[in-house]
DNA sequence: AGCCAGGCCAAGC
DNA sequence: GCTTGGCATGGC
């Protein structure tokens, strides 16, 4: 019961609010297309190093990023890794919205950004955009297959992503809660070496 | 001292 | 279509 888990993880952890954080970007959604890139594959307290060194440099709009070299956002935000690629991956978001604008932005479009897979277009659409998009991610996976809700752990984004739209109420608010929860949890207890003895889910998961 | 983190893309079957 | 390797830093 997908419902059903949102609740139980909403009582065990409270809301998560998590965007926008700091404010400090010249937009909620600069800051959150900001961090969502920053984000891919890398852990959180790394990407606030990167987001401070932003602010503390003044750069806080994809505008400020794009008129930068790409040596002086290499050490920027190089404590979030991969700062090749995501200096890269920014420049050409930035370069877009210049050309197309936030207004009539979605999945989709976003999607046409070289270094914007499905997961970081779904969180800029949900998060930034405020657009009824759930976003599915490692852990996501992780956890319903453990729950037995998925028959593996490597199923397509797509059907993991309706999978959660079919069984949820349409609110914004319930997809952008939801999504941090799961990752809550799975920092927590369901990792890729799990915590399954202290797990507030354990009697309701196959996998102890 | 490894292993892992809120992915994505290109190349090779 | 699916699998694999490259990209990189910092915390536990």
């Amino acid at each position: 019961m997908i419902y059903q888990l949102y609740k139980n993880l909403l009582k065990m952890y409270g809301k998560q609010n998590w965007w926008p954080v700091s404010g400090k970007f010249k937009s909620d959604f600069d800051e959150v297309a900001i961090g969502a890139v920053l984000t891919q594959n890398t852990n959180w307290n790394n990407v606030e190093k990167a987001l401070k060194n932003l602010i503390d440099t003044g750069k806080t709009s994809l505008e400020d990023i794009l008129q930068s070299s790409d040596e002086e956002l290499y050490k920027i935000i190089k404590p979030a890794g991969f700062y090749r690629q995501k200096t890269k991956t920014l420049k050409n978001l930035a370069a877009f919205i210049e050309k197309e604008s936030v207004e009539n932005l979605n999945r989709d479009k976003l999607l046409s950004v070289k270094g914007i897979g499905e997961e970081t277009a779904d969180t800029i659409a949900l998060y930034g955009l405020n657009q009824l998009e759930f976003v599915v991610d490692k852990y996501t996976k992780r956890l319903l297959f453990r729950l037995g809700l998925l028959k593996s752990e490597n199923e397509k984004y797509f059907n993991v992503k309706q999978l959660m739209e079919k069984n949820l109420p349409p609110d914004i608010e319930v997809y952008k809660e939801f999504h941090a929860l799961i990752v809550e949890h799975g920092k927590r207890y369901c990792r890729k070496n799990p915590l399954c003895d202290d797990c507030p889910l354990k009697d309701k998961c196959y996998n102890s």
